[in-house]
RNA sequence: GCUCGAGUGGUGGAAUUGGUAGACACGUUGGACUUAAAAUCCAAUGAGCAGUAAUGUUCGUGCGGGUUCAAGUCCCGCCUCGAGUACCA
């Protein structure tokens, strides 16, 4: 019989659908979780990189199955936020639309691989019955606060009852940005805005008026880790800041509950590096100047306190908030123009002209707190608001844009590094130097005058050590229809959220959901987006003059709200008391493996860790962290064809072809490049627009065409659709060859040329068991050397399998069966166990010939073979025998044999003789089961 | 700039953690089958040198040193590429 993949994969997924095979539930069994990042419907359907996690994870959950236990592996959409959005906007259709397309279109591609996923737990982060819990956590942060004593979130109710008995004694340290005090009396006389504008500065989740990200062309506010260089991650484009209105959660607060629990979690290294760079923890200590003639004082945070007496001079950040009060009036023309300058440079110019300093003198000075001198105080956008205290001393000895800056205003550059030459750059090591110029510090090192100054520091009552994180608030509004409405409605203006039994607030219908410009959100193009607080419904915004109605926020959720949740909403996904019942959390638990790309390290893999964090201080959740394991897999590369011109050549390409020029290349598809890399010129100029205009004439002589691996996408020509492979090789050789190529974790080149290797292989196992096609197997007992190579096998296979280095797996199928091919075995003992071995990577395959083979139950829950030590055990070693470490010959000894007997064998074997000619052996290593070593 | 990660045949990649470098594949070459092609099967395949040949021999894991009986693997110093981050005081 053929091996006809077609027929097979379509029948045995037939069959597990009809069977509910992937169906799980609580059960006796121990569980195991495995997860996959939900993907988020593009549009563009998925190319062969895509599936490679998929893959993996979807041989480990079959694989732990047959192990014993209860997997739970589910999928689902991603499908609200900008990716989906954008696709609809390009495409003139309603996002719900094309959302919905895009997932038929993604389901059908996914089922023709034969994942095992459970689908009757589908989540959609679009779908009301999904979304109302995504509103509900946010309603939760709306009323929490972060609670600095014990550490962890609480209800905001503690908060006003503690304000309402002692005013703020007990939390007055966590109102960083409140200037004034009050007491239990104050407090209760204060009205009902005051009130909210308190508590604002507590709540999780809380309203802002800051500068953000604004991205014009998506017209929505950005977080920073949506802006990649300047631009935005989603499409390219330019970044400004701009001043709006808009929620965040104060993920801040779990800096340092962030930052520690990485070491609880088995996270790829480099994965956590990232996280802790993005967290950003460093020591330093708050410092308060004085500053001439004011009330006010400069705080700044520095981390080398112990070069204080370098400082020459103070710089604040353009946005601080004294900058009036500490500045000269005398200066204010300067000091306007100079705002001005600075506020029109977007994002990406702050950082292209990272090396070009600016900067304005306010004309007035700080006073040194130990030496008195008298430090002018500047304004330059090198200095963040968002960072420390908005302010810094300058160390222009000590620090190189502090250095730039004073020699770009001609500012002192007082040396306090002995014997160090600060002539060209500043001096910012922290060893090798002992300190001058500094008074009761000098001739200390770093670590000495740190201590000293510490302790100068905080008897002066002047400052005080401090932990300062990088981690910013999350930024939670998007200007954008297609996404989670933000539960909140405006009451006199004051926010009040809509209570849980009110939800989901429904996303509203709208003719025009396109963004805009000026950064008024979609959602009040509605007419019916107003709260009735007595009806408890959503109405018609016309009846907002009524007493009991109140404007709704017009703000959506990010695309992460949603996703930072919903690998607990698997474990009950039907579930519409609760978000999830505390008895599948009991069992479910958490995710044992996660599987995604490392490019959610600072997005998502954050912001989930934060929700869990907070709904495990709220006692929702049993766990603070949920994936014990993650595993990070790589991209697969695509070829992308360019045409070169050639050195030498004059000619030019033309300039018809826009849209392709890239310096002095022009990106082709790579389906009119044959192996050879020649170009098809007549169908490329057939089908190819761009070309057909063109005046350009390619010509082997004077062009060439070069292949180069760049991610896999539909803009760059070079993707391979894994439909295609289904159609040509199957589902199984494609499932095998994915991970044949190379480990799971690594980016690595997709070449369709090297599938064959596997199919083959897949045929040679297949025809094991047929002779003249007709199935033929014995029930003999196996020869040893059969039950040898199994063995070897499955012990191998379940190492990497746990390992995760499943291209290995792959090979050492490929060994087996040239070896079992070689002893010509088809016995079903053998066969049978091979079967089992392989059905996690190759399941229509196995579950075909399982059932040929005359059984009547599917496969998927036979159990997983162990191997016999005994097949395994070796009598002899074909030992190497070096000498001075280079290898001239094998001698096949007995394992039995101690380190004497075979050194004796081999210094009397002939071959050892004529190499040693005579020449005695300074020495012999012998190594017993490894190796012979004979010095001379 | 800083922080990670990686450099092994023509290509993708193996290597029990210090013990026969190049497993397993792709590709290439030769052969068998075939009128022919496809498919399949067999053989060779790191580079160089010597030999008709079996074989022998030298060099080989980015570069330069070191430790060791033995280094792709460990240590020191560089180079290149990739990822992340970017005025974080």
């Amino acid at each position: 019989m053929k091996y006809n993949f077609l027929e097979i994969e379509k029948k045995w997924q037939k069959y597990w659908r009809d069977n509910k095979t992937f169906q799980v539930s609580i059960s006796e069994k121990p569980k195991y979780y495995v997860l996959d990042m939900f993907p988020y419907p593009s549009g563009a359907g998925l190319h062969v990189g895509h599936p490679l996690g998929y893959i993996a994870s979807d041989i480990f959950s079959r694989y732990k199955r047959h192990k014993g236990f209860n997997v739970l592996h589910p999928q689902g959409y991603d499908s609200f936020g900008l990716p989906a959005e954008q696709y609809a906007i390009k495409t003139g259709q309603h996002p719900k639309k094309t959302t919905q397309e895009n997932i038929d279109m993604y389901r059908r591609q996914l089922d023709r691989i034969g994942f095992s996923f459970d689908w009757s737990r589908e989540i959609r982060t679009s779908e009301p019955n999904y979304y109302k819990w995504t509103q509900w956590i946010f309603t939760l942060m709306f009323n929490s606060f972060y609670c600095k004593i014990e550490n962890k979130a609480k209800h905001i109710s503690e908060l006003i009852n503690s304000f309402e008995k002692d005013g703020d004694n007990v939390y007055k340290n966590e109102l960083e940005n409140l200037d004034y005090s009050f007491t239990n009396e104050e407090w209760k006389n204060f009205n009902d805005k005051i009130k909210s504008d308190i508590l604002m500065n507590f709540r999780l989740a809380y309203i802002t008026d800051g500068e953000v990200n604004w991205c014009d062309e998506l017209g929505t506010v950005l977080a920073n880790d949506e802006i990649i260089n300047g631009v935005s991650e989603r499409g390219g484009y330019p970044v400004t800041k701009r001043k709006v209105k808009h929620w965040c959660l104060r993920i801040s607060k779990y800096s340092d509950r962030l930052l520690e629990d990485l070491n609880k979690i088995d996270w790829p290294e480099p994965l956590k590096e990232m996280q802790r760079n993005w967290i950003g923890k460093s020591k330093g200590v708050s410092l308060k100047f004085e500053v001439e003639n004011s009330d006010k004082k400069i705080e700044v945070f520095t981390t080398r306190p112990d070069t204080i007496f370098g400082v020459s001079f103070l710089t604040v950040a353009p946005e601080y908030r004294d900058l009036y009060d500490i500045s000269s009036s005398k200066n204010r023309k300067e000091i306007e123009d100079y705002l001005k300058e600075v506020s029109v440079k977007s994002e990406r110019d702050r950082l292209s002209d990272v090396k070009s300093v600016s900067g304005v003198f306010t004309g007035s000075y700080a006073i040194h707190p130990f030496s008195g001198k008298k430090i002018p105080i500047w304004i330059s956008d090198y200095v963040l608001v968002s960072y420390g205290t908005g302010a810094v001393m300058g160390v222009p000895a000590g620090d190189q844009r502090d250095f730039d800056f004073a020699k770009k205003f001609k500012l002192d550059i007082p040396n306090i590094f002995d014997q160090i030459d600060i002539s060209k750059s500043a001096f910012s090591d922290k060893t090798g130097f002992k300190l001058m110029n500094s008074e009761f510090l000098n001739g200390y090192d770093y670590e000495t005058s740190l201590e000293i100054i510490i302790s100068r520091i905080e008897d002066k009552k002047i400052g005080k050590s401090k932990i300062q994180y990088k981690l910013r608030d999350a930024i939670f509004s998007r200007q954008r229809y297609w996404g989670e409405p933000i539960p909140i409605y405006y009451k006199n203006d004051i926010p009040k959220n809509i209570d849980a039994i009110h939800l989901p607030l429904k996303l509203p219908e709208v003719d025009n959901f396109l963004p805009t410009k000026n950064g008024d959100s979609p959602l009040g193009n509605s007419n019916e987006w107003a709260w009735d607080e007595k009806n408890k419904k959503v109405t018609l915004n016309s009846k907002i003059d009524n007493v009991n109605v109140f404007p709704i926020e017009l703000n959506t959720m990010p695309g992460w709200a949603g996703s930072s949740w919903y690998f607990y909403r698997y474990m009950d996904s039907k579930n519409d008391k609760k978000f999830i019942s505390d008895e599948t959390q009991s069992y479910w638990s958490d995710v044992d493996v996660y599987f995604g790309g490392s490019e959610h390290a600072t997005g998502h893999l954050l912001y989930s860790r934060f929700y869990q964090k907070f709904l495990f201080d709220l006692n929702f959740l049993q766990k603070d962290e949920y994936a014990k394991r993650l595993v990070n897999q790589g991209m697969i590369l695509g070829n992308s064809a360019f045409i070169y011109r050639k050195s030498g050549t004059s000619e030019y390409f033309s300039k018809n072809l826009i849209n392709n020029i890239e310096f002095d290349r022009i990106r082709i598809d790579i389906k009119y490049v044959n192996t050879e890399n020649e170009v098809d010129i007549d169908r490329l100029k057939k089908e190819d627009k761009e070309f057909n205009n063109a005046s350009f004439h390619f010509d082997n002589e004077k062009f060439e065409c070069i292949r180069e691996q760049e991610k896999m996408s539909k803009s760059k020509f070079n993707v391979v659709n894994p439909d295609e492979i289904c159609d040509q090789y199957g589902a199984d050789t494609l499932r095998m060859y994915e991970m044949f190529l190379g480990p799971i974790e690594q980016s690595k080149p997709w070449d369709t040329r090297g599938i064959s290797g596997v199919y083959s292989f897949l045929k040679r196992f297949w025809s094991l068991f047929f002779e003249d096609d007709k199935l033929t197997l014995t029930e003999d007992i196996p020869s040893e050397e059969s039950l040898k190579s199994l063995h070897k096998t499955i012990k191998k296979i379940t190492e990497d399998i746990e390992k995760l280095s499943l291209n290995t797996c792959i090979s050492s199928f490929m060994i087996c069966v040239n070896e079992l091919s070689a002893l010509k075995c088809n016995n079903r003992i053998i066969l049978e166990q091979l079967l089992v071995l392989i059905s996690p990577f190759a399941p229509h395959f196995a579950e075909e010939l399982w059932s040929q083979i005359g059984n009547k139950k599917s496969i998927i829950d036979e159990k997983y073979p162990e191997f016999d030590k005994k097949y395994l055990i070796e009598s002899e070693k074909n030992y190497p025998v070096s000498f001075n470490g280079k290898t001239k010959f094998t001698i096949n000894l007995s394992l039995e044999l101690d380190v004497n007997e075979i050194e004796k064998i081999v210094l009397s074997n002939e071959k050892t003789i004529s190499i040693l000619n005579n020449v005695k052996p300074k020495k012999v290593i012998v190594v017993p089961g490894k190796i012979i070593n004979i010095v001379l």
